[in-house]
DNA sequence: CTGAAAGCGCTAACAT
DNA sequence: ATGTTAGCGCTTTCAG
């Protein structure tokens, strides 16, 4: 069906490895015959085949990125990043939707192993760090974004969850609050863990004794929000924020407030993580922190498309990048 | 560095051909040489080349979802519809991310030409029709989500945005509203113009003289929402509900009218398009057209996968699916 | 049931 | 500056 290189070489009476030079390096060839494959090229409507590209150069020029879930703008904000990175370095970007599952970012790391793609890069996975080494110990590269990997071959980029936790906290106590639930993901997710933690060191660090009927675990989903703070209304002890482990969780606080007639940031305060597209246009404005979504993407991008080009071991391989509070009308009320 | 067929057929002490006969079709193999066979797969870590599998082949089992842009809700619900689907028929799906630029779309499609993929799928494309077609007039396998294409090869699956768009408005009218604002979507957009003339016919249908001081454009975006909102409010005329073309803008909406104290609905009536996950959890909730986003990824994955393996006209090319009107409390409120 | 060998379409080393 | 040719790793006839 379509046309090959021996067809268009035939057309513009050159052999096909002159097609091949002009299709790519374009160097060491006359202008004359540059022209007449061009010609060729056209009017046959030739596009070189990938695979057999692929197979004879030994890479593809793809980037996979395993994004745990799509639905969610943090993901997406980053992957642009990456996209446009990758372009301008002339790789494709893939993008494959984890769905959440393990099963599915293990299938989609193994387009490593067939040579699918020459990379990958996977924002927050769910496999194991020993199962993400395994893969890079092998020599196939992979990046990381949302975690720090010990190990040498594997770039990663992450925020420091401690820390914007504990200025979430500050932020809260200095409105005057001391009953802050915190609303965290679920359990198992290392964004949780960390955001619990710099929630009970900020108590620590205030002397504020620590109260577990304030923790509510959620799913990072609004509806898991919902629940969680419907479960807390229900324990009828007093409380005036919440502390939402992702911009998600707190739209299902907005919700659960709604319903119960409980004003917004008056009778209770509400702060989100990860700046959501949305979190700036629901009514009051959430308070949130943002990280430099788009940024990462391009960063660890370019580390794992370097580390690709010249397969050494290269200095910078880690990256703490940090994250801004923004205290919007969710939040910004002094309580007396 | 990677096992290749030979070595795992060496192992096994067989020939390659029997090594693809046990990974591929998997009979006429005596079960003792398949055993034999998956040993030395296991100990050699072996994966299948994909470019090599792929050229030989002819075929690669990937499909391409262009989208227009990954960061709207819109796109991702259909592409898991796709996803689920395809996997099930053992097709890889990968996105790609089009940013709104109809340059990159091209680009996209030229995966089909230099068979990176068996088929692509396109939602909502900026691309013409003429172009399109022009693709698969090549012999290419591409579907479309959101716009009918007149051609025998080009399945797609479309709602009928002239049909729920005089349903907003008929909800609109029965509740009272005769003064009612339409924000657009970017005009060029297909989508854009259909619900215009849904909301031009209802008028017309019950004798209400158009006035177009009331239809602002936006670019179905917050922002543009938001900024659309105080253009109308600048006109200092009156008007009692807003038709948006989608939730995004719709939530622009929102905010406007914060800013302003109007409160919605009693004030103002909203009607959102889509049903953005996001959309029930805003306060308050708002009232929206839900179209049956997953089922339409499926569906037309499904008939694509169907048209590339017999190759033949089905009859079946053109799904029109319908959309339902899911009235919340921003517009569930009887004007007198 | 299994093996031998051709060939998918391209690029790169070598030759001219 | 251009042509010849081997071979990337796999599947698939065709033989046996």
């Amino acid at each position: 069906m379509d046309a090959k290189i021996i067809d268009v070489a035939a057309k513009a009476g050159v052999s096909p490895a002159t097609v091949s030079r002009v299709l790519n390096q374009a160097n060491g060839v006359t202008s004359k015959t540059r022209d007449k494959v061009m010609k060729a090229v056209d009017e046959l409507n030739y596009h070189p085949n990938a695979a057999a590209k692929n197979l004879r150069q030994q890479k593809t020029m793809n980037i996979g990125v395993i994004a745990q879930d799509i639905n969610n703008a943090y993901f997406t904000e980053i992957i642009k990043g990456i996209e446009n990175m990758a372009y301008a370095q002339k790789y494709r970007v893939f993008i494959c939707d984890a769905e959440n599952q393990p099963e599915k970012e293990r299938e989609y790391v193994t387009m490593l192993m067939d040579r699918t793609m020459d990379g990958v890069i996977m924002i927050t996975p769910q496999l194991s760090d020993e199962e993400i080494c395994e893969v890079a110990n092998k020599g196939y590269f992979i990046a990381v974004i949302g975690r720090n990997i010990e190990h040498p071959r594997i770039p990663c980029i992450y925020t420091d969850n401690v820390k914007f936790s504990r200025q979430v906290m500050e932020h809260l106590l200095a409105c005057g609050h001391r009953d802050i639930v915190f609303l965290n993901g679920y359990p198992e997710a290392i964004d949780s863990y960390e955001r619990l933690e710099g929630y009970l060191k900020a108590l620590k660090d205030n002397q504020i004794p620590f109260r577990p009927e304030l923790v509510e675990n959620g799913d990072f989903n609004e509806n898991g929000g919902y629940e969680a703070m419907k479960r807390l209304f229900d324990k009828k002890i007093p409380f005036s924020a919440v502390f939402a482990a992702n911009d998600e969780m707190a739209l299902g606080v907005y919700q659960a407030c709604a319903e119960r007639g409980i004003s917004i940031p008056d009778q209770l305060a509400v702060v989100g993580v990860d700046n959501n597209r949305i979190s700036k246009y629901v009514t009051p404005p959430l308070s949130t922190v943002n990280q430099p979504k788009y940024t990462m993407g391009a960063i660890i991008v370019e580390r794992l498309i370097d580390q690709m080009n010249d397969n050494q071991y290269e200095d910078k391989r880690v990256f703490v990048v940090d994250s801004e509070l923004l205290v919007r009308g969710s939040s910004n009320f002094a309580r007396k």
